[in-house]
DNA sequence: GTGAAAGCGCTAACAG
DNA sequence: CTGTTAGCGCTTTCAC
């Protein structure tokens, strides 16, 4: 005799159906809502699905009409606000629709990120979103082209994949202008892994508005952090505080890296933003509670997730739909740091 | 004749056999690594795979072992970065053995909760970890008892479920001797929604540790909000600022709500430590970002989420493991709000 | 050592 | 309107 496998539900389809006197086909019609089922056959299956306790195995469903309803999240780091927003934003519309959410933090690790893609190839999800540096995307290039994802906030608009983002390049400089019509002109740069497009699009915005106004980015007060922490951003503060001679404003990729930045300059005394002064980029919830409040340039977090999630669904219920990118507005706000 | 469901991936495990010119039993077993298999054999298999890019159906595996090796974690806000450090424990945990979490924002929702319970009947997650108040838990008790899932944070002992947290009671009553030890008499507390057994557990601590020094809580120093979020605490600040008799200390349930407490405070002129002392409670991150650094009783967060996907992991492997709970060491962590 | 075949629990075509 | 039946793609027993 063969044993069947696993510890197995007692409760399947075939016991409601058998209660309820109908066939399995008749339980899964009155299950999935499908029309053509007598009121009273109907009443007759609730019944029994009720009595049982019966729910549906989605795995079989899955199974058989492949998809999973799932939607795969990978990022690069799960410690920084600004991608918990974003997952929120993904979140709502994908309950909206039915999904659930499947969360992974890469530590932007190709090797990690390449797992997580096999996700997709193995029926567990029925597509993502890629949080993760852009250049891991494009290392991945060649196996992940044909798969279901869409790209969020890092993207290569040269890859077939849809994508969502800001206009970084326009946002720095106009962070820098905002700096320089402020009277300074002594300005520090805090910049990220060019890893990044956002790192490296934003550097470019900073030099371009710096040149408009006749300045260069001076090398010692260009300073590249390897991750997006508070300790990275005290200790570029640090090697501020140790340069001959000091910028009057620092403009940092990151509110994660901005607060440690404060942090440590007001450990070291000075005051902002009279002796300092400091913008942040992103406007993270905490930006506005710092002390001083953290002028930033403000990305619209939820509305970048809800808008990628959005684009994924779409090029799931249509896989031919033409690929889109959009840039969503960003926005500077100006508070009292700098 | 019949048409086969949905676009089916043209390369299953059948078509890896003919290619190989074996059977399915056989590919199966390499795969698996299952010994018995002759290496001239699996070479054949292997090779097959290979050429045909062939990646395992984990929809029909899962259905066939019922293991879809997905966990469900259930958070009351993933905008508060102590959930985010306990995900990111039990993250790490699940992934060491195999496992993907599925992430579920309830909102502290006790409909949604009772749908991402639901995860577990439908056999679309094989385990849970829930965050949410134990008020909600214990309303579902009747529903959710049988399933396997473990708490973390918050809990009932006498819930017929495995669970980890801290002695929030005792964290809180040492808290407040540490202010009283400094010299404060006035005290002012911030708590929160009574539907969370640590917002309950934490005031037992205070009252006691008051009472020990023959103190009680008074009422317009005793203020409760409805969430964690910076806001409320700027509005508990408000309240505490229009006392006709400032408290010189107050302590916060939470470090989120400390931070919008200071926030307010400083804005009104007040200096921290000197006029008033802040302090919190958890630990996040930020706390030893803020100006000046929070003085906090801080909970292993990384750790309870570990622990609480250790406990899970177990149960799902020995299912009549006997229940236990654990409670995790707290410690004072001394900034210079407090 | 390998293969045939029986399902896991469900959906959907087709027949009645 | 309802039932029969053929799979979805895999694992696992049992036989050879």
């Amino acid at each position: 005799m063969r044993r069947s496998p696993a510890p197995v539900n007692p409760v399947s389809m075939a016991a409601v159906a058998a209660r309820a006197g109908v066939s399995v086909a008749t339980v899964s019609r009155v299950l999935n809502h499908q029309e053509g089922v007598t009121g009273k056959t109907q009443a007759k299956v609730n019944r029994a699905v009720e009595e049982l306790g019966y729910r549906v195995n989605q795995l079989a469903n899955s199974l058989r009409t492949a998809r999973s309803w799932l939607l795969l999240i990978m990022v690069p780091d799960l410690g920084n606000p600004f991608y918990i927003e974003i997952v929120r934003g993904i979140d709502r519309v994908a309950r909206q629709h039915g999904y659930f959410v499947l969360l992974c933090d890469t530590g932007a690790d190709p090797g990690r990120e390449r797992s997580a893609f096999e996700l997709l190839r193995t029926h567990r999800a029925d597509g993502a979103i890629c949080l993760d540096p852009d250049s891991i995307q494009q290392g991945l290039s060649q196996e992940i082209n044909a798969l279901p994802w869409v790209a969020c906030c890092e993207f290569d608009p040269a890859m077939p994949v849809p994508y969502v983002g800001i206009d970084n390049q326009g946002a720095a400089a106009e962070a820098i202008r905002y700096l320089l019509s402020r009277g300074h002109s002594r300005i520090a740069f805090i910049g990220a892994d060019p890893a990044y497009l956002y790192a490296r699009q934003r550097e470019a915005g900073v030099r371009q508005a710096l040149a408009e106004a006749g300045l260069a980015l001076a090398d010692e007060w260009n300073i590249r952090v390897t991750s997006l922490s508070f300790l990275a951003g005290a200790e570029a503060a640090q090697q501020l505080l140790d340069c001959p001679q000091r910028p009057t404003a620092i403009f940092a990729v990151a509110d994660a890296l901005a607060i440690g930045l404060m942090h440590r300059l007001q450990e070291a005394g000075l005051r902002i933003p009279d002796d300092i002064a400091i913008m942040g980029f992103d406007d993270i919830p905490m930006a506005a509670q710092l002390n001083p409040p953290l002028t930033t340039m403000a990305q619209p977090m939820e509305a970048l997730g809800a808008e990628a999630a959005q684009l994924l669904l779409q090029r799931l219920n249509a896989p031919d739909t033409p690929l889109i990118g959009r840039l969503l507005p960003h926005r500077l706000v100006s508070r009292a740091s700098a």
